[in-house]
DNA sequence: TTGTTGACTGAGAACGTTCTCGGGATTGGC
DNA sequence: GCCAATCCCGAGAACGTTCTCAGTCAACAA
């Protein structure tokens, strides 16, 4: 057979050609070493004809960092995460990061998937909206690998991550809901044991038990549309049912919406408020113009990237949660405040 | 400073503790070579007892089988891609393979981003939905690392990858909804160049001209939801409005349906029927009820995997497209068939 | 001329694996 | 008791970089 066309090049085919040592053609590449301006340009200069390319991998063996940051998600069906992740990614390799993807589907193999991720030695792993096993937590961990929790965080006390005032935002939706007038809440629960689930519900039924309200509450499962679908006919086919419903998720909401309407026959708001979280780009379509609290996912992001690039300084080995706030997005499936005379009442 | 206490253990290491060699380490961590069965177990104990993780980044070194399999993927926003990545990731890793991201957004820096991408060896590039310039594609060639496409393909004649059946599908819509009754066919095309627009395009517009009908026809633009607003609104407002409009994606159908039902206030499929491609999730909702045309995604994905396993014996450096049928999804934004006696028409 | 500095360069180890090669036990046949 | 075969193991090179250390050479001062 032909001889490979594409051999990779290297420094040492560049050193030779250029009859200097491998030692002064790898400071050609760094800014801070001394090597004389001439030797420089012309190392340079080859290299660029060449199209030399440095090797990861033989870097990252001796100096100990490899530039990877692995994202571990599951869901992807929430649209809530390739946003995430299309952010992350992005501000990731703007600041010269790879990601390695690990996809944690509900009955796969994450473990295995980990301990591949792992074998790259990673920076960072930054999880998104998973609950890792404790086993697989102490896998990072032993690998040395420090964890960055994203959306979602476990109850470990030395945890650290970025995540969204949930408890904050629900509680003023449900602020907002009561004052268009929601008089018999319901609230439909995202994955039980779950941060997000835990904070949204308790921001919400906090705030309405504390305007002496009681609310009636439905597990919804997973955060799927299906899920809120379920979740909204167990809720919504008794005598008493509800006329406003907060959900832990938009999707979630999008379901309960449309099976509201097209099960039920109901006319949202007017015999029933719905509102969601995360405001994902759906809960923006006219179709569902869903009031929800938007997470602020740039601030998130960025927050993360801050951790991420702050690694060698990383002393701080105490948990700590970054708590952001949300912010309301009031759309056409709540009714709106009658309270505020400069209010735009009809959408 | 204390010394660093999860420093990462290595072969050496074992090696060491258990008074053999290197050599004879690493052969208990290779299923066929051949080394007594006491010795293995004795190194496997240990290394599970010490947490030992082999090192990709050496393996791969002198290996020359990174086990990396990058995948570029432009806009996340579109449903379709996320619903791709994940399954293609899963299959990927259970496979043994790691992803590597890379997000191409239109403003960003790809370029970069791709060259930091091949420093780590990639051992296949997997191109979702991204138009590489001709620059990135000879960066790629030129570190030798296969380019695969995936969903789109360019124009190269030596380019591979695998897509869907599009100007099939698009023709049986075409048929379907002409066979509904539509009359005056509307399209609303994808980004220009795309061969998803073209073909797409080729196959609804082929097949109404052939059947005697003259399609009107407006640019949509990126594959966005707003795309598809616009174009419906330009395409409605006109005094002789199609009966029948034909998205080149879901997510612009959607835009497009909403537009019209919540805008121009048209009956769907009644006064005005519409149709999509990819099957995302969302078009399955109640809200929706899309008609279009399902993605052989599973199938896709296998036949990547294929491609990317088969690698040593990538004899095929000749282009090749696999073109893969997809499933017609007969839903409410379409007129039934009546023709069919004993098809279901009301839904 | 000699020492001293400063600017630059080269040799070689190191990173953690895999792979090749050769050699030492152990066994079996005679 | 000898030879060959088999089985297992160790030494050392290799992968492509970076890093440390010692050197060379010119310039300059004494």
């Amino acid at each position: 057979m032909p001889p490979r066309p594409s051999q990779r090049i290297t420094i040492k085919d560049l050193a030779r050609e250029l009859g200097m040592s491998v030692a002064t053609v790898a400071r050609a590449f760094h800014p801070e070493a001394d090597i004389a301006v001439a030797t420089r340009e012309a190392v340079l200069r080859l290299a660029r004809e060449r199209g030399y390319q440095p090797d990861a991998l033989a870097r990252s063996m001796i100096t100990g960092r490899t530039g990877i940051v692995g994202v571990l998600v599951a869901d992807l069906h929430n649209p809530f995460y390739p946003q995430a992740l299309a952010l992350l990614t992005a501000a990731l390799q703007a600041a010269g990061f790879n990601t390695m993807l690990v996809v944690a589907e509900p009955g796969g193999t994450v473990d295995a998937a980990i301990r591949l991720l792992l074998s790259y030695r990673p920076e960072y792993a930054v999880v998104l909206a998973t609950d890792l096993t404790t086993e697989a937590t102490a896998t990072c961990s032993a690998a040395g690998v420090p964890l960055l929790f994203f959306n979602r965080v476990p109850d470990a006390p030395d945890a650290r991550g970025v995540v969204c005032d949930n408890q904050g935002g629900a509680a003023a939706l449900a602020a907002h809901m009561i004052a268009g007038g929601m008089r018999r809440p319901g609230f439909i629960g995202g994955l039980e044991g779950t941060s997000t689930h835990r904070e949204r519900r308790d921001g919400f039924i906090g705030h309405c038990t504390a305007g002496g309200l009681t609310v009636r509450e439905e597990p919804g499962g997973a955060f799927t549309y299906a899920g809120g679908q379920d979740a909204a006919r167990r809720l919504l086919r008794g005598p008493d049912r509800p006329d406003g419903l907060f959900c832990a998720g938009d999707i979630m909401a999008l379901g309960a919406l449309d099976t509201a309407r097209h099960e039920f026959g109901l006319r949202v708001p007017e015999d029933l408020a719905i509102a969601g979280f995360d405001d994902i780009p759906m809960a923006a379509w006219p179709a569902h113009d869903l009031s929800t609290v938007r997470q602020p996912l740039e601030a998130m992001v960025e927050k993360t990237l801050a951790w991420v690039r702050g690694r060698p300084a990383a002393g701080a080995e105490a948990g700590c949660i970054l708590r952001l706030p949300g912010q309301l997005m009031e759309r056409g499936t709540t009714r709106p405040v009658p309270s505020l005379p400069f209010k735009e009442i009809c959408r």
